[in-house]
DNA sequence: TGGCTCATGTAAGCCGTTACATGATTTT
DNA sequence: AAAATCATGTAACGGCTTACATGAGCCA
């Protein structure tokens, strides 16, 4: 009877499994698991460094990671490793088919469901800027190479439906444009 | 020199403008916000009470909106309108091109990122999952008929975005679950 | 008369971001 | 010598959700 989840893993949170998971693919410490979210999964789960770093105290504590002082010189460094416990609550969160979170904040779609109240010149305007903004999160996932391992496929894959989503969405955008400054009525959705 | 947008709109988030907008096209009681969002907007942004009742003060504390008791029996009830202030912070947001929001929490493709961690036979499970899941999204915005007006045409593109963008999605974990079944080895986007 | 819908609101708490603080090392 | 990068962390705050509290009116 919890309220999150099994009982299993009650205090952890999605992004508990981002840094277990980064851990599990050889991303060692804080840094360079934020440096990592940031050209992957950045644009479907981001984590800033403080979340990481309390998160790690926190997977230490519950016995799910082991870290260890590896300094360069003075500069110190903590380098965390998966313990068997981790590798098992990974497992079981990746196995588990309850609810999946999927959530959206999308400012410019929001503008576009109240553009009635824009001239047509301004609601091109609105969708041009769209697009802009998806080309540049699409220049973003383009440019994160993630680095080739044969036991890595899933960064590609995943790599592949950001780009085609956002893909799909400029072209949604072009498609937009045209209509609206071609004065399309948009009809199709109209009730019968 | 503000630290959000623009000095004339300091205080309001985007969250604000949902409710702006929303009064604007006729929406009119903090209960009928919050079913209409349920309907229209919950899929790329989202609202509760707990936003929306405190939002209705503000907006009205701050002369953007003006609410009067107009109440059924003895059940209390409030309808809002626009002020002319209201209707120019709204029209001015809507035009405003700087930075768009655009986020994305996307638990399933995090699953997918690390999936190399999984079996054929689960990574094929978690993405029938995924599907499963923009299937139902797809079903609710199917749902939502919008009213009909001459004056609402961009709730119907909305409309036709939303059914667009996770048909594709849907469309994109069936080539998925099949290519993963049948082994198709995933080398369009290894580096040459 | 019991349950659903209409209707408004609050309190607690979670999750996350921003901004800052500190300092070593490497590169230009 | 300065600037960028490596590296770890905290404090304050903001936005939003969940759950609850309250009660009237409607319908089966």
């Amino acid at each position: 009877m919890s309220t999150r989840r099994s009982d299993l893993h009650q205090e952890l949170r999605v992004s508990s499994y981002l840094v277990l998971g980064m851990i599990r693919i050889g991303v060692r410490t804080g840094y360079e698991i934020r440096r990592r979210v940031e050209v992957s999964t950045r644009f479907f789960w981001a984590a800033s460094n403080g979340q990481i770093y309390p998160e790690l105290r926190r997977l230490e504590a519950a016995g799910l990671v082991r870290g260890h002082e590896d300094p360069t010189g003075e500069r110190q460094r903590k380098v965390f490793a998966l313990t068997a416990a981790g590798e098992e609550a990974l497992h079981a969160w990746l196995t588990d088919s309850s609810a999946l979170t999927f959530e959206q904040r999308d400012e410019g779609l929001l503008k576009f469901f109240f553009a009635d109240a824009l001239s047509t010149e301004e609601a091109v305007e609105l969708v041009r800027a769209m697009r802009h903004h998806h080309e540049l999160i699409l220049a973003g996932i383009q440019q994160a190479k993630p680095p080739y391992r044969e036991d890595r496929h899933f960064g590609y894959l995943t790599k592949g439906y950001g780009l085609g989503l956002h893909g799909w969405i400029v072209e949604w955008c072009k498609k937009t444009e045209h209509e609206l400054a071609n004065g399309v009525a948009p009809r199709e959705l109209a009730p019968a």
